[in-house]
DNA sequence: TTCGCTGACGAACACCGTTCTATGCTCCGA
DNA sequence: TCGGAGCATAGAACGGTGTTCGTCAGCGAA
């Protein structure tokens, strides 16, 4: 398990029990608010309900049935109660949902840096986020909403902004850079989810949907009158190949023309 | 109870109604499901419902109350009927949202293309769809959660096309390319949408919900453990500045990166 | 005139997030 | 050991959501 943070209540209260810490080494301390509970060593007899619980039941309802699957009666009823009683663990959907993201921001495992290979080390850990995100269903869609301030998050964020300003990239450019960075692999993260969720919504095969969707699509796209999109129908063969949907290829693409813009910032 | 699997069916007759369009002019032609009415010339008696009606009922809700906002419950309402009416115009609400998003994209004005200031030009069209989008509170949503295939989706991609095409971009790269400019500027119009969003839900002004939200994520920012994050820390400045939060410098700079990306690509 | 069709729409279904409130249970001080 | 305070629990309910069912009225065709 990667160095995985608590994530705290409110942005404020967060900050505020980072702040006044009295942990002297290396791990967090452990907030106030969050009492430790006794085992949390998986009994097999019910558990008594925890802010842990509940966002690990969460995330394994959003595994398995994607975002919009996600509600707080299922949560309640897969923990065998009402949904009344996980206000008492967490405020609100949208903070259940933020911690969340938090929590799966915990598994991106970085490199310890090395200025010398940065470009080679953004575009790694690029694509590791991209590859967490997209192992949680639509979970990159919070990120889009919200702007995240989860310890996890800030870790990675911190991470990037270090790699970045190493390169030589000045200030502005990096803090930018980075957002657009991050930006950019939630939207495509997101985007390429969407796919993942009507496949499974629509039980076939990666095979079978990718024959009938994109065949669908093809269709249409070709029976556009070419005198009105000539540009649109010329680029058919590119548009419809198989990498261009599948995501992956496309993913690298914009992710290196990012780059190859960010590094012309570079001053050194 | 019919499993509705055939959603393929509304593309392909979007296509067909473009195929055999009938509008010898420039004007795009009139799609056959959607039945022209009389006079929209807004009489104070009450008009009859059609698509038209509700998507411009819907887009007018949307501007004044956001896409939360939006309820089939709520067009029906301001329309002085019942949510059951409006499914004999529209199938569906997402697909009341498809038209909605193209409606809007009509909204894009586009330029006579010229070659020789096609770099000037897809940064001048990019501005204008960013402003068509965030004109229209969080509508770039959509644009995310859905691949739009309406006509003037279609028109502004064409336009895009046949700029960078003329540009002497490769095929593939090309295609690639205006697919990522595009999901970037729809992610960044919906983001900035958000701020929008939440500051007109606290009835704040510009300046005071500045002062208030951007206070509260610097004063977090602030209380960050500098041992921790310590590039995090030092770009604090930047960070918080008025114009990076503010998003027109920010979303340019995006901008400039992708474009640079870009023309990396340049053949000639 | 009558038949058939289609648009309008009230009612209802199955959900949703959240809050109120009553009920227990646990733990602490006396 | 008892009393009581405080809190986790959860049933019920509120006000919303998208969507469907079935009825009804109006109208064009026969």
């Amino acid at each position: 398990m990667a160095t995985q943070e608590d994530s705290g209540r409110r942005p404020r209260a967060r900050a505020a029990a980072i702040a006044s810490g009295d942990a002297p080494d290396g791990s967090l301390p452990v907030p106030a608010w969050r009492k430790q509970r006794k085992g949390s060593a998986a009994g097999p007899a019910k558990q008594p309900l925890s802010q842990d619980l509940i966002v690990e039941t969460a995330i394994r309802i959003l595994d398995a049935e994607g975002l919009d699957g996600l509600s707080m009666r299922r949560v309640a009823q897969e923990l065998e109660t009402g949904p009344a009683s996980l206000y008492a663990h967490v405020s609100n959907k949208d903070e259940l949902l933020d911690i969340m993201f938090d929590r799966i921001c915990g598994e991106i495992a970085l490199p310890e840096p090395d200025p010398a290979r940065w470009r080679e080390q953004v575009k790694q850990v690029s694509y590791e986020i991209h590859r967490v995100m997209s192992a949680h269903a639509d979970i990159a869609r919070v990120a889009l909403g919200d702007i995240p301030t989860g310890l996890n998050s800030l870790r990675v964020n911190e991470w990037l902004l270090t790699a970045v300003l190493g390169a030589g990239i000045p200030p502005h450019a990096a803090v930018w850079g980075v957002e657009r960075l991050y930006l950019y692999i939630n939207a495509d993260a997101y985007e390429g989810s969407l796919h993942l969720t009507r496949r499974r919504a629509s039980g076939l095969t990666e095979q079978e949907y990718m024959d009938r969707f994109v065949g669908q699509v093809r269709e249409f796209f070709q029976s556009l009158p070419t005198e009105r999109f000539p540009s649109t129908v010329k680029l058919l063969g590119p548009m419809m190949s198989t990498e261009s949907i599948d995501g992956e290829d496309r993913f690298e693409f914009g992710l290196e023309m990012i780059l190859r813009g960010l590094e012309s910032y570079q001053e050194r």
